[in-house]
DNA sequence: GCACTATTTCGACAAATATAGAATTAAGTG
DNA sequence: CACTTAATTCTATATTTGTCGAAATAGTGC
């Protein structure tokens, strides 16, 4: 029974770390497969349990997907919830402001 | 000398808690002028010091303004900063998967 | 089964966060 | 200046979070 609000705030918690956003930036950046904990370990330079716990988190919220291949396991960014969040945040966040605003949403601009 | 993840995250993290996010939801929806924290106390019922906390933590990341008028203090967010956070988080985290997925920014979609 | 690799879980601890009552500051009004 | 209203800051406390070494688990190959 967890609610839009409460949902959306236990992701941008998640999310609300520099360790946890560079893991996810590695993520997106890498392969459509996903990628190996360990490579996300020694690229960040921080302990292998330290890593796993972010993981942990990240998982938690929803935001990335692991799948085993043989003894690694290989993290991926789900896109649709980060486009779902995404969404919401704006529309969250700028529903008044856009009123008054001709703007068009901000990734969508080409200056 | 704080970085771009570093301040996205402290950005996001803010956002992180039911009640900040309750609290940017009252923000935009109210008058452009901002809306006095009296206000927001009695319409999400919270203790007047908690609420002041958590205005305490939103104006630090620099998503909400405040400017006092007369003995009330008005709070408004600050749509420039909440623009640039979303951008950077759409772009952060779906630059690598935009480029196999021809759907447009989740803010520009009409279904 | 044993060794080896990849990764997680456990356990402990310091630091940060959330909460809220009480005291304080700031501004206006008689 | 005293009084009132609005909101913050102080103080204390319970909970959560972040970190990381050590131990455990999962899978592979000999």
């Amino acid at each position: 029974m967890t609610g839009r609000v409460e949902q959306a705030a236990e992701r941008l918690k998640a999310l609300g770390h520099p360790v946890r956003l560079s893991i996810l930036r590695r993520l997106v950046q890498g392969p459509e497969a996903g990628t190996p904990a360990g490579e996300l370990q020694s690229r960040l330079d921080i302990p292998a349990s330290t890593l796993s716990h972010h993981l942990a988190t990240l998982a938690d919220a929803g935001l990335v997907l692991v799948a085993r291949e043989g003894t690694t396991l290989r993290y991926r960014a789900d896109y649709g919830v980060l486009r779902a969040l995404t969404e919401y945040l704006w529309q969250d966040c700028c529903a008044g402001g856009a009123a008054d605003d001709p703007q068009p949403s901000p990734c969508c601009r080409r200056d």
